[in-house]
DNA sequence: ACATTTTTGTACGATTTCGTACTGAGTTTT
DNA sequence: AAAACTCAGTACGAAATCGTACAAAAATGT
């Protein structure tokens, strides 16, 4: 029953968890193990039976598709708004999809059959886990439309900011290699791309390490769809959460 | 009652409605109602409220994300293994993505007041729900993944074999200047990638009119994401019909 | 301290797509 | 039948990105 408490005085919060009231968050966490996962481990390989449902309270997964030719696409991310798993509410496997921890990650996790009778027995929680649904798809619908319109640069600059938004460290660590997979472009284009950011004044890089030094020039690089995602969790939010008390 | 004898005996299927026992698929289709809609209406119009939640049998949805700058993103399409609307099942609204009839459809829909009292009490609809919401996520995943690695001419070609998939008449009635929207490339841009297919004896085209004179070489000039879809369509299929019989 | 590996910066021609504009063919309206 | 309109075909320079290669800098291992 200690995770309860844990959860409750803790900085680590998950929306989903939390838009449900202190019973049903209880009989959900009763369930629950708390997990630290590092940077490179994949929550749930593509194709495969889920094993857990993950409630992320922070650091960030990255949701990819793997093209015949072996390219790996990053369509989507997580973080301490969403979950990861949740196809097992409805006995599926993770499908094509496979998610990937980016950024050193904790969490909550229930085992997938007992998430599914607990979903089957709260109202509440099944609601809260399609609004984080809801969410991811957002995410990946706006990931679409921005590989499909926005440049590199604008597209660096966004993930930065939102890979910014979900850790705890100042300094984030990835390699342009490992930029260049989640941005679907050349490793040498990251190059490029981050050399203009630099010169602008809005990040300092070294090996792979990179610090913001201007969240406002960032945000002034980025495209749009930064502020979109920013501005829809938002309003869905504020929409839930007067669905809550009316 | 006539409407569930009308669903049992006609042709036109709903993969979701398919999943249900004929209890449950009775009490569903009695709450619903049969309709035909035309190219171009919004089912779904963003950020607003849904009035139904729709269960496709034939024909075509859109799903279109619309950018700051008026440009607009499909992202995903939906047919009769699908549904529209089933955010409303956590009372959210559409978000940023609207849906458009791109094919003439036909579906059943029952009111979203209604749906929300069904789903909750009827445990496998639930799921076949989310079943098909996992669906639409990986279509949009592979659309994301395929407007950022493949041709122009490979997408058109994939995106003519979809649409044939859901279409009833031989004769596909489209624009280059609406499937450019759709593909998210110039008109000129299409035109050239129709000539391409043209060339290569895969369609003939006239006005707002396209006609697949070879599937067999549409299909070797698309993407791989075409059979992609199709494969992992039919392996949750299969995996839904082992659950619904183990 | 030295060798090896990883990571970054830069270059260059090839390719794809873009924006735009103009023409002619097909369809609809008057 | 003529006029008006929509749609398809084509062209051309500009821009973004690609594939690839090579060297320098930083980190790591021995």
């Amino acid at each position: 029953m200690a995770i309860v408490e844990k959860y409750l005085s803790g900085i680590l919060k998950n929306s989903v968890l939390d838009s449900l009231n202190s019973q049903d968050l209880r009989e959900v966490l009763e369930q629950a193990e708390f997990v630290k996962i590092n940077r490179g481990v994949v929550l749930a390989p593509s194709f495969q039976a889920l094993d857990h449902v993950y409630f992320i309270t922070s650091g960030m997964v990255s949701l990819n598709l793997t093209l015949n030719d072996g390219a790996i696409v990053e369509t989507g991310i997580v973080g301490s708004e969403g979950t990861i798993g949740w196809q097992a509410l409805a006995e599926l496997d993770s499908g094509p999809i496979d998610a990937t921890v980016q950024i050193d990650m904790t969490g909550y996790r229930v085992k997938a059959s007992q998430m599914i009778a607990l979903s089957d027995r709260i109202k509440p929680l099944r609601r809260a886990i399609i609004r984080a649904v809801q969410g991811t798809i957002d995410q990946i619908s706006q990931s679409a439309a921005c590989s499909q319109r926005h440049t590199s640069t604008q597209r660096l600059a966004k993930w930065l900011l939102l890979a910014d938004d979900r850790k705890s460290e100042p300094t984030l660590h990835i390699s342009h290699e490992g930029l260049s997979i989640l941005l679907g472009i050349r490793r040498a284009g990251v190059t490029v791309a981050m050399g203009e950011l630099r010169r602008l004044g809005c990040v300092k890089n070294g090996h792979s390490k990179i610090v913001i030094t201007s969240r406002e020039r960032l945000e002034a690089s980025a495209c749009e769809c930064y502020s979109t995602l920013k501005n829809e969790a938002k309003r869905r939010s504020s929409l839930i959460s007067s669905l809550n008390q009316g």
